[in-house]
DNA sequence: CTCAAAAGTGAGCAGTGCTCAAATCTCCGG
DNA sequence: CCGGAGATTTGAGCACTGCTCACTTTTGAG
């Protein structure tokens, strides 16, 4: 469905933009960032190949539109599974639970969010992943004044848990462990497991 | 230097393989995988455009070798720092730093070998890093024997310590640490700080 | 020395990002 | 109801890319 031009009655598109978006992140699926491009979205959305420049300066520009629709899903996402959860331990796997499912379920949108190509310009201007850091640093100072964590400074323990979820998605999501068969754990499994143990190291070390 | 076409005296180039290989370094570090063209790549050693394909079959094929070297090249690099080591935690620290240490260095490497679009024909050849999971698999055995690691199934120990060094790792090539201001850290220190800390926690964790 | 195989050439095709003048539509003030 | 300013779309065009192919040049084994 919605897999190619369907004819258009109106000269305008109503809202080509958000078509683009989703035309884009089909591609992305299916033959990853390097097949995405602002001639083939165009061509899903049935529109011409100039169209998409007066939405997206380049296709940088897309591309840093999907990794900000990528963070706000994230940080919404990370809420909805910390919902409820008071125990502080469990409100810090809640939030990598949701990073690494959010990997798996979104890998288009994963994909894109981290490429260094898009956060060259403007420095100062506040990244877009910083809503998503925040919660981060919530769970970790969380659980550290819980003592569900080690104590002292909190960078090390935020870097340290970052580093697991983030590793974990993206050895999921573009790694060698989606066909491994070194392991004989499941793809499914392995985020549970994971959080699971560095929760319970985190908790060991405190 | 070296950073366009010298002209040559012979017809033929030499080893033109690896003069591709090496300009296809330069051009990944210069602007990312994305800036990689078989052209530029010929461009740079001084020769035609239909003469890369003597030798790579196109431009996966050259990626996949780039992505070979870059595995040979860690494992190479986890010896060399677990040479003469003989504490297990310490052998276990060594072999992520060395993962942490490579990704900075040779970023162009490290970028090209986890692409997923590299990994899919021939599922069941023995895949490179296969080299490189084993020195981790004997980290984490070791150090379980020692009573250095969590005891028990040795999997989830496993994917946590690869999923700790490939985050930073990630993280530190194209995340947003490098040009990050929400932590005080110094990219240099992230790799050591994180290796000991989850090295400690595997110890309380035994 | 021969000659087949290996290596390099450069034109050509289809696809891409991006630009631009022109065509088309929308909408708001009169 | 109109008319024009501004937003949107078109499609041609440029420079680039991956890849193919007929061709030439070189090499080296027999």
């Amino acid at each position: 469905m919605g897999d190619s031009a369907e004819a258009r009655d109106t000269y305008h598109h109503g809202d080509l933009r958000q078509a683009l978006l989703s035309a884009s992140l089909e591609l992305i699926e299916e033959g990853g960032v390097q097949a995405l491009s602002l001639r083939g979205a165009a061509r899903k959305a049935g529109v011409s190949s100039g169209a998409p420049y007066h939405h997206f300066a380049n296709r940088g520009a897309l591309l840093r539109a999907i990794a900000e629709d990528g963070f706000a899903i994230l940080a919404d996402r990370i809420d909805a599974r910390r919902e409820g959860v008071t125990d502080p331990s469990e409100r810090l796997a809640a939030c990598g639970l949701a990073y690494i499912a959010f990997a798996r379920e979104c890998p288009a949108h994963f994909k894109v969010m981290f490429r260094p190509e898009l956060m060259d310009p403007d420095a100062e201007a506040s990244r877009p992943g910083d809503c998503v850091f925040k919660r981060l640093v919530e769970g970790v100072t969380e659980a550290q004044a819980a003592g569900c964590a080690p104590p002292g400074d909190p960078e090390r323990i935020i870097l340290t848990a970052w580093s697991v979820a983030h590793g974990l998605s993206s050895l999921l999501v573009d790694g060698p462990l989606c066909h491994f068969d070194k392991l004989t754990m499941k793809p499914e499994e392995m985020g549970p497991i994971v959080m699971r143990t560095i929760v319970e190291l985190f908790k060991a070390g405190s």
